[in-house]
DNA sequence: GTCACAGTATGAATCGTTTCATTCGTTGTG
DNA sequence: CACAACGAATGAAACGATTCATACTGTGAC
């Protein structure tokens, strides 16, 4: 392997004259440069980053920690947060939590070791220990999709709970009272601030809403989740529901329409969250709540390498209901 | 920052037995290597994987260039290699070419200077070259979703032949006759050897196939291509489409069946590409070919880090037909 | 009492890059 | 002609973990 030392040797120069022309070559004489060049590409030195690194103290990564990859809302934000980093000569490393724990615990820890520039992440749920001990060891973090009101993060977020109020509040609006959320775990923020304002906008107009848990936000627990509902009695179905992501609302739509009896909106109206891409090609084109996924990736990466930014800004974006066919009949 | 130095210094012990407790505890007495873990806890210790990879003079890395990471197909391929990746003790890092040379090159450099244990890629065109020089330089590769017979490279792929072939008959089956692929840019071998599979289909029962251009594989310019589709005269249409992916298909069912006057299937039959999750959920349920995507990115990753392996191995997966109401009807 | 040996622990050398205090050489000025 | 001043190049030190040849200790055998 040809290191800086090897391209000196062939260039006759020294290894510091090397480095000075790979990151300040205007302190360097021109046919110097070209020379070094020449080497360079004549020996195909490629420089090693790990070496780099362990001179700098730092990456030049950023890790990002979402819940899951195969959610386009996620995958979104990663794009949005990859573009804005490489702007900034960054690269995005991407992990995956699955919503569990021990995942994300296992992926901070490498991050850790990697000494990332910093650590963008959708919590699973109360890990600011974790990361307040991480920021001691000089690794900051920006909260994604989450509030943080309490800590001394950064957060970029999108209100869930009123994200919740206004889909619940479209459903009430369209005459249904039998109102069900779809979601889980519980545990996640995410789920529960979308229950929440749910429930406040339901208990406004003096409804309640039934909580169906699932054990995670994919397609195939919105298809499990939708043959529940099928099993019940008809008089015992809701007439709204809620889907806490587009995911299993998607799912839904595949068990309740698709291999089920049920007319949506017809017998049971359905909004999801986030509007991701395929909502609106759906079986019944999905009214859902629209979130600024890249805008809260790109966010999330200023917010982490601003230099002005106070260690706690907050960012909040609004939701936005996207009504379609799924809740307005057609 | 505490380094190893530190840990040997609080637990009194020198800094090669605290690298030995960390990678070889069984050649530590029991009660010393008890005091440095105490040490490591007290002190916060981290390991700094920059010094540890330069020593070793390789990363336990994975580089993974797709085309899109957007499109679930290769966010599942990605999770498959990841899940994979992760059983042999490493990671992978996802990186999107966006169908671009440019940012290939540029992901490939990185990953050189990384100096990853292997790289998974999914090629935007011909980066057989750059490979090899890879190659040489001690980084193998693997190449996904993509023959390569010619090349000493092992390869992943399922037979987009035969994968096209099978699409364009199970059209021809339905009783069409005016063909049409939709896809893009046509030097992806995704997209020519699906075509050439469809021709070929339809060249043994005497029909040809139209070519309809697109400047990526994405909804928006499903979309797109929809709109330029609805254009033309209603007797100019083709009467059975062939996207070359399901966002294509998914797009083109928004602006033909949604916004435009088309039937599907009466008017156009409609075949996608891969069967994600949400092919099934489509506004009229997408017939597509199905790919073994969290396979493909597993298998990979067995063939990068697999031993016994000779340096050229070819798996090749069969592609498979899911025919749905998009081609079939109600 | 000596020797061999196993079980542990040691610490200097190493990986490849960057940094920075020095040195070198040239030009211009008084 | 001496000296200041400046641009350019130098090379040793440092980053932190791992490795490996060597040293140490205590036990058992002869």
């Amino acid at each position: 392997m040809v290191s800086v030392r090897d391209v000196a040797a062939d260039a006759r120069v020294s290894v510091g004259t090397v480095s000075n022309v790979l990151n300040r070559p205007e302190r360097v004489a021109p046919e110097t440069v070209e020379k070094v060049h020449a080497s360079i590409a004549r020996l195909g030195f490629v420089r090693n980053d790990a070496a780099r690194q362990l001179r700098a103290g730092r990456s030049k990564s950023i890790g990002l920690v979402v819940l899951d990859i195969r959610n386009p809302f996620f995958a979104e934000v990663a794009r949005g947060a990859e573009e804005r980093a490489a702007e900034h000569g960054y690269s995005v490393l991407v992990a995956n939590s699955d919503e569990k724990h021990q995942r994300e615990s296992t992926h901070l820890d490498l991050f850790e070791e990697q000494r990332v520039a910093g650590v963008l992440i959708t919590p699973v749920q109360e890990a600011l220990p974790r990361l307040e001990r991480m920021r001691e060891h000089g690794i900051p973090a920006v909260l994604v999709d989450r509030e943080s009101h309490d800590s001394r993060f950064c957060s970029v977020a999108v209100d869930d709970v009123m994200g919740g109020r206004i889909a619940a509040a479209h459903l009430l609006d369209q005459g249904r009272r039998r109102l069900a959320l779809v979601g889980g775990p519980a545990a996640l923020r995410q789920v529960s601030d979308r229950l929440r304002g749910a429930q406040d906008a339901a208990a406004e107009r003096g409804v309640g809403v039934e909580f169906i848990a699932t054990d995670a936000l994919s397609v195939e627990e919105g298809r499990l989740a939708g043959e529940r509902i099928l099993a019940r009695d008809r008089s015992d179905r809701p007439d709204a529901i809620f889907a806490a992501n587009d995911l299993l609302a998607l799912g839904l739509l595949q068990s309740l329409v698709m291999t089920g009896d049920v007319r949506v909106p017809d017998d049971i109206a359905l909004i999801g969250y986030d509007d991701i891409d395929f909502a609106a090609a759906a079986v019944i084109p999905l009214s859902s709540v629209r979130q600024p996924a890249a805008l809260i990736g790109s966010t999330a990466v200023d917010l982490l390498l601003g230099s002005s930014h106070p260690a706690d800004e907050h960012v909040r974006f609004e939701p936005e209901l996207v009504a379609r066919a799924s809740t307005l009949g057609t």
